[in-house]
DNA sequence: TGCCCCCTGCAG
DNA sequence: CTGCAGGGGGCA
């Protein structure tokens, strides 16, 4: 689910619980979902940061281990002060799921004071990894992750070349490649290809340079957007305290087609690019 | 570079 | 029942 605004939230949000927590418990529902080091390795540990990269949560320890935590497409993580605390804000129907184990609950963390960390993931497609700290760029996601977005590296230059070294693909594949750009996914780029008036089936090549100063531009604002209203919540994505984002409401193409565009009035179109749906309007996107 | 797959659930 | 879903790894 979760693309960068959604873990930025996420992060930040853990940020302010688990930091100087020490782990006192890991229990492992589904072993699949765990890899490298064992929970063993982690029990006395603090916790001593939580940081983003691209879409993988990294949380690092004092003794030198990194926790890595992908949350894909359905992932949840979960704090709770206590057991059976109330969840603010939650949506009703997330509720259950979010506030307490379910069957959906694959790994959890029992601190120290009492509190928890849950990990939840309806499709499974996720995972936690415990790796040396010192080793996290031999991790092939990270290794091979691109700029951030809101690195002073992604600059409407590198965008272009980036764009340009892909002749035989479109614009939106590029965007969405984890090795040029870490982070943006499906709903973001297709509102920031919209922002900037750009067809998304448009050869990477065919964008000019100062469409590019556009687009990159319009990348940044949109995930900033995101940031600002807390992610998007369909149904799965959740804060740490079980709270819904409210950029759903905000989305001008993301699963709009059928509805009237709202800067031109035509009705939003649906394509598939590289496997994914893909939303635009075909009148005021170039 | 493109296709299939992982998995579960939901809407039409 | 079919198609689709915030991701991305493996395979020709």
């Amino acid at each position: 689910m979760p693309e960068l605004p959604e873990v930025e939230v996420l992060v930040r949000g853990l940020e302010g619980e688990l930091i100087g927590r020490i782990i006192r418990h890991v229990e492992i529902n589904k072993p699949t979902m765990w890899q490298g080091q064992g929970p063993a390795n982690l029990i006395g540990q603090k916790i001593a940061s939580i940081e983003r990269v691209a879409k993988l949560i990294v949380i690092s320890l004092s003794g030198g281990l990194s926790v890595l935590i992908h949350l894909k497409m359905t992932g949840q993580l979960i704090f709770t002060d206590q057991k059976g605390a109330k969840i603010a804000g939650g949506h009703p129907d997330d509720q259950f799921l979010a506030s307490q184990p379910s069957k959906y609950t694959h790994v959890f963390f029992d601190f120290d004071d009492g509190s928890h960390l849950y990990f939840n993931d309806m499709r499974q497609f996720g995972y936690v990894k415990v790796v040396d700290s010192s080793k996290l760029l031999d991790h092939k996601h990270i290794a091979t992750i691109g700029v951030d977005p809101f690195a002073t590296e992604f600059t409407a230059k590198y965008l272009f070349d980036a764009l340009q070294k892909r002749p035989k693909t479109t614009v939106k594949q590029v965007l969405m490649d984890q090795t040029v750009i870490g982070g943006i996914g499906n709903i973001y780029c297709d509102e920031s290809l919209f922002e900037a008036k750009i067809l998304p089936t448009r050869k990477a090549n065919s964008i000019t340079k100062t469409e590019t100063v556009a687009l990159r531009d319009d990348i940044i604002k949109t995930l900033e957007k995101g940031i600002k209203y807390g992610g998007t919540s369909y149904k799965d994505y959740v804060h740490h305290n079980g709270a819904r984002g409210t950029m759903q409401d905000h989305l001008k193409v993301y699963r709009r087609y059928g509805q009237k565009c709202v800067r031109c009035g035509n009705v939003i179109s649906r394509t598939i690019i590289g496997g994914r749906g893909t939303h635009f309007c075909a009148k005021c996107q170039k």
